[in-house]
DNA sequence: CGCACTTTGTGCATGTCTTCACAAAGGGAT
DNA sequence: ATCCCTTTGTGAAGACATGCACAAAGTGCG
């Protein structure tokens, strides 16, 4: 059994979980009762030893020369993550992006229940969305602590995040979602985990060139150097 | 001076490039002329060696005793991830994130212009956006050869996303960046880049029950709750 | 010029993540 | 009960990433 349950699980594997979970509930839909790791990692992209090895941090949940149990590993990875139990969630900032977030079915569906929005913009105040009315930002403070919320998602503008990040964090939050483009300067002990536009086209395009230079370009390339002689 | 400019810049590298940009811009607007690595880490929140390191992979662009121009270094970074030329996007899809996405600032500025917005609602083609119209997705393919789109941005429902996928690897797109909930299924050469809004809430849920855990609980009751599943 | 001071660029050690490859474990058939 | 087949869980190796610590390189002052 060795040491399968200590506390510590990897952060590359943390980060993979919800994507398991998310291939674990597309087969229990589709009423499969068991699944091999083979086949789990080709449902989430991923190779079959890594997969292994992440589910192997959690325990030692399934049966050899069978695979995994879909329910029970559904359970397991569920618990594992914290979404056994619901979390109160609040969007802060009622742009487009707000609106796409608390509109966003897979936020209620698991864990998740946004319990608050707020807005600055006294024309958005008031407003429902999701049967929830947009509150003022006056009321930040005294709504995290009366509805007990314990993840707060910043999705304003990019100046705003740092004064709303300080708030949030002043009344006890210790979790939070930054769809702002900036740094958040906060204290130890605070997550914060950054979703960032840009950056991932960024990256996107830093590889699109390379392609781009790969085809046309480079003259050292050695699969080029006839061509490049030809012309 | 070493081998710097030899092809192989580590993906952490490239994945922080955007980070240090924008932490440039920033200086950039204050006038400052100059930085040296330990302050541009401290704003983009990094460590200062890991800063030189991932700067050592562009080139040698710092001055010892000084620190680095910070317009010159703008301008390697930009070059090098593909920003000194324009990308044209199109975005499939225009919900609420469609319609964040496309109103998002950070598009324009830098490198990347929205050129095609794409939906299959008829009751949505035809709305203005951004002084864009909003086609239908029958006018996919065309549009991607005839506007020269090289990056595609998948904003719709799960179900929709791989059918989207195929249909623009289909007309040569080599770069997507996935907001939908899907693992996509692509070929060999095509990039694809993944934002889950889902995922990261689910991470910043484990930890924050790790920090309820340590403060209040007994390691035990997670195997008990396990056992009570199984009766 | 020479010296004191600053800051880069990097060799090296350390740590983390991935992948391979296989022994051990279970199922089912005969 | 025995054998064969499948599949897990993991030790060990390799790849990759991080952070320390310092020599080398530059600035500017006297």
């Amino acid at each position: 059994m060795s040491q399968a349950r200590e506390r510590g699980i990897p952060d590359a594997t943390v980060a993979r979980l919800p994507l398991y979970l998310r291939a674990l509930n597309g087969l229990a839909e589709r009423g499969t009762a068991t699944v091999s790791s083979e086949d789990l990692a080709v449902a989430a992209g991923v190779n079959s030893a890594k997969l292994r090895k992440d589910l192997s941090h959690l325990g030692s949940y399934g049966t050899r020369g069978v695979g995994y149990d879909v329910q029970y590993l559904i359970y397991q990875i569920s618990r594992e993550l914290g979404l056994t139990q619901d979390w109160a969630v609040a969007i802060v900032g009622v742009g487009n992006l707000g609106r796409a977030l608390a509109n966003y079915g897979g936020f209620v569906s698991r864990g998740f229940r946004v319990a608050a929005l707020f807005d600055a913009d006294t024309s958005v105040v008031g407003e429902r969305l999701v049967g929830m009315p947009v509150e003022h930002i006056d009321e930040l403070e005294d709504v995290i602590r009366t509805r007990d919320i314990s993840i707060v998602v910043i999705a304003t503008p990019a100046a705003a995040a740092q004064p709303v990040a300080d708030r949030v964090i002043a009344s006890g939050i210790t979790s939070i979602l930054n769809f702002a483009p900036v740094v958040l300067n906060v204290p130890d002990g605070v997550d914060v985990r950054k979703v960032d536009l840009s950056t991932e086209l960024q990256i996107l395009a830093f590889h699109e060139q390379r392609k781009a230079d790969r085809e046309s370009g480079s003259p050292i390339m050695a699969e080029n150097l006839a061509e490049a002689m030809d012309a």
